[in-house]
DNA sequence: CGACACCTTGAAGAGGTTCAAGAAATGTGG
DNA sequence: CCACATTTCTTGAACCTCTTCAAGGTGTCG
């Protein structure tokens, strides 16, 4: 089952240096010289199918991955089956980070569609923040970063009514695809209407009459997975908070 | 206002080293030679009174702090005036890392009682990381354990009904007590009901009667902020997971 | 001792859940 | 490539948990 299809490291040139993601995940800032010595981190790369795992809760933890091409969720589990969608994660963004405490993972990241990450030992990394600074810095602020997304998710879970969580829900989606190229106003969704409502504490029936609210008030168009946002101010309105407050993404 | 009482550090004995808090704290599994080296890491201590603030939102990032006594929240604002409390931290535990990736605080971190911390500047703390390897790994694992915390507070808002929220908290709170040489079954809630329904996703109102009702069912008894655990089973039964998923406590 | 913050409890109401049924899309195997 | 099974999505209606509003009680601090 989990076959890890390790790559050749040679034949298909994985270095962060010539990849077109370099700008959004780990190299930012980073000099020519130290990025080509963060080539010798990727250790190889990995394709996981649709619904399949990267990793699992308990799994034991030896790296971080990049995601390549993509998309996942993450959730932890409970041993009385209740589970919890605790974000879901696009290209050029990091995961795994949860598995460094316990040295085991406390998570499942699962592919939502054919992906590929880099694997980024992380005895590697730890060895290369020894030396240089800059990544060293970048290490501590991707970890940063994943605690102040997690508070964003706390305040959306703790005081938002569901119409506001859908409505961050989307406007952060669009802005991290928007970073990365794609259209400011049109998503194609990855995940079903139920991993939605897991992820923002609501049920699925929620999701699907809230998105049928917007509809009828003009706010986006609805085709199965295929969102299109019509009137962008009023999903911000929504919030009356500027849409940064739980971007998972790279601010500086 | 804000007034930094930075106190000497040689009157004071301000050293990890001699610190009853070293088994909870930054300290753990250092040799030594390394303990005597991290004293120099602790830049000096800081008095924060009830209702101050050790930093907010939109401070520059300098350092972060480790709190020898007293206890705080951190919270995140909006600008349209909500504010969702995203944790409550007491002696041993960290606070300040939401600062790093944005070189500035993204949060409120407000004492709930009189409380003293100590100062690690942040810088500091990467140059040394960068000789120990043991320090290195304890910081990324310090981040980490803050990264599971946070998964675990989204489980409880995002799948937990008020009483099994309320369950999880008091367990949680009992057992880092415990940890630190308290009772097990009785703890003085250091925050207000409002706090408390905040952190959680309720109403004061609902935490309120929710205590009422875990008294009719003899589980637990109150005395305003005085809380007596009289079966911890049926506590732990409300949730039906083991008490560990939410733990804000050094695991390893 | 009085002012203020905090807590408790009741009653009405709203937002979201649950249950149910049907429609649409997707995937599978022949 | 089509037929069938399965998953996903939508919508309705009844119900329930939690919120909101209100009032009174308790504790605390100057």
């Amino acid at each position: 089952m989990q076959q890890e299809e390790y790559m050749d490291q040679k034949s298909l040139k994985v270095a962060c240096s010539s990849c077109n993601l370099r700008e959004l995940c780990l190299p930012v800032g980073l000099s020519n010289e130290e990025l080509g010595r963060l080539d010798s981190l990727i250790a190889g790369r990995r394709r996981i199918k649709r619904g399949e795992t990267l990793y699992k809760s308990g799994d034991s933890f030896t790296a971080i991955y990049a995601i390549r091409t993509g998309f996942f969720k993450t959730e932890v589990n409970t041993p009385d089956g209740r589970e919890q969608v605790t974000g879901f994660q696009m290209m050029g963004e990091i995961v795994g980070l949860d598995g460094i405490v316990q040295d085991h993972h406390s998570c499942n990241a699962i592919a939502l569609e054919d992906s590929e990450v880099c694997i980024m030992p992380f005895d590697r990394i730890e060895e290369l923040s020894r030396e240089f600074g800059t990544l060293q810095r970048h290490i501590h602020k991707i970890m940063s970063r994943e605690i102040v997304r997690d508070q964003g998710v706390m305040l959306i879970l703790g005081n938002m009514r569901a119409d506001e969580r859908l409505a961050a829900f989307l406007m952060n989606l669009v802005q991290r695809l928007h970073a990365r190229g794609f259209s400011q106003s049109e998503v194609i969704l990855r995940m079903t209407r139920k991993e939605i409502g897991n992820y923002l504490g609501m049920q699925l029936e929620t999701v699907s009459r809230t998105f049928s609210k917007f509809v009828d008030d003009g706010i986006i168009e609805v085709n199965q997975r295929h969102i299109v946002i019509k009137d962008t101010d009023a999903l911000k309105g929504l919030l009356s908070v500027p849409t940064s407050f739980s971007c998972s993404d790279q601010p500086q």
